[in-house]
DNA sequence: CAGCGTTATGACGGGCTATCACAACGCTTT
DNA sequence: AAAGCGTTGTGATAGCCCGTCATAACGCTG
């Protein structure tokens, strides 16, 4: 049948995302990319949808996220805040284990169609 | 801060959702209330919605998911299919105590924000 | 001083989805 | 028997969000 179960976890503020797994992933890759370009590459959308969503974060979160550099060695970068790397370890703390307890789940209550 | 927690369940096939939390919760009131306009209302959806998420529902699947009437008592009306019903029983299953887990997770790791 | 790759932002188009509107059905009641 | 009622079912439309394209500004490098 191939069935499978999916899960997403995020965090709300005032009703608006703030934090959720693929955002998290998002500063992940810039960060360790060094560039948003190149995190937004990674991410598999263009610039323009990584800017925004970053630039929602902090507008929601209310602290900045990046550091940012234009022009330069490289052309530039970003590099994440310290406030913002807590909020990423943070979040993964929030969801470690959490999607491989999903999956058990799912094995039990629907085993005989996975 | 008012940060609050949120997460999303749900069980694709073939990279399409076909069963989730709100859809699980629309089958459950139509089968509470009777009808499928009765069922939307109670979930804050038109008509329209209700019946193209569980004609997908049904696409999707393979099974027939509600037995209509059109006409006759009341107008007509709608139950679950009993292959529906499993489904149902075995979403709510698959999700029991995983929204409390979610909050407990929450409250441990961004305790001080909470 | 021209060139490069980056950040930053304005403007546009497309696709999904909610909403409106209407036809068909069949029991009930007069 | 005929009109009325509340359903199911479906076509057509409008609106909104989001992804995409295009462009300006920046500053080090050669």
């Amino acid at each position: 049948m191939a069935l499978e179960p999916r899960a997403n976890f995020w965090i709300e503020k005032d009703g608006e995302v703030v934090l959720s797994t693929w955002r998290v992933a998002l500063l992940e890759a810039i960060a360790e990319t060094g560039s948003i370009t190149a995190g937004a590459q990674r991410m598999n959308v263009p610039y323009r949808v990584a800017w925004q969503k970053v630039h929602e974060m902090e507008e929601r979160l209310g602290i900045p996220v990046l550091e940012t550099q234009t022009g330069g060695v490289g052309g530039g970068g970003a590099r994440l805040t310290p406030e913002a790397q807590r909020y990423v370890e943070r979040f993964r703390r929030f969801t470690a284990g959490l999607e491989e307890l999903v999956r058990q789940r799912f094995q039990e209550t629907f085993a005989d169609e996975a």
